[in-house]
DNA sequence: CCTTGCGTTTCGTTATTCGAAACACTAGCA
DNA sequence: TGCTAGTGTTTCGAATAACGAAACGCAAGG
């Protein structure tokens, strides 16, 4: 399986949207979570394994040549980093962050914790 | 696996962080996709698989009952439809669509196409 | 009845991920 | 030199998730 580019046919759809290959390449497990965890600064990859509890390596691996080769994150002397387009993904999840805190605010409603 | 609820432990982080539970969620195949394709308005399950060329039904099922277990998606008379936090969170998609006609475009500069 | 269309489940096959170990390389240090 | 410890990375069998096609149940229409 390919790493998803936009403007190409994708798993799941032949139009080249790039919001299908998007979804198509952040719709893999562990994929946003890497993103997210370089949000801050290069990582080694020791390093994003231990912050990724129960990643395995060989994952790890595929979702780094997945990510590089998309042109999101570059290796640096550091570790990974985010490229400019990787940090201008980062800022565009931003708004995925305060959902989700939302989202919990909800649930918490449906099932107060005691007070 | 359990579906994802913020507030829980899920895969990849004990912290409950609201974020973690997302990406838990989003990081599945084609649970990204059933959201996107469930914006414009109520949709049935043999829709749903007709516009998501490739998904098996088994998975679809798997999705609809995570999604609905988690609030974002409910059953309706015409089929599955956003919840009003369904709505907000492809609300909070949006960037993530314009990000990807950046994404595109600086592939077709990579790449460009004859002129 | 019979067909048609829908929602849904089942099950064997295939693809993806896990989990742990191993390999390669570098730096520090006796 | 030789050892140790810390990286980055690959490998491979086992476990899990997704595919793919078929089937079941049900309601509406002819």
């Amino acid at each position: 399986m390919p790493t998803p580019r936009p403007g190409r046919p994708v798993r799941g759809s032949t139009t080249g949207l790039p919001i299908m290959a998007a979804m198509d390449l952040f719709g893999r497990r562990w994929a946003l979570r890497v993103l997210w965890e370089l949000r801050a600064g290069p990582l080694g990859a020791r390093a994003l394994l231990a912050q990724c509890e129960g990643m395995s390596s060989s994952v790890l691996y595929q979702r780094l040549r997945e990510l590089t080769a998309s042109g999101i994150i570059a290796p640096s002397t550091d570790g990974y980093e985010l490229t400019r387009l990787g940090a201008a993904l980062s800022q565009a999840l931003q708004p995925l962050n305060e959902w989700a805190n939302t989202w919990a605010e909800e649930q918490d409603d449906q099932n107060p914790a005691k007070a």
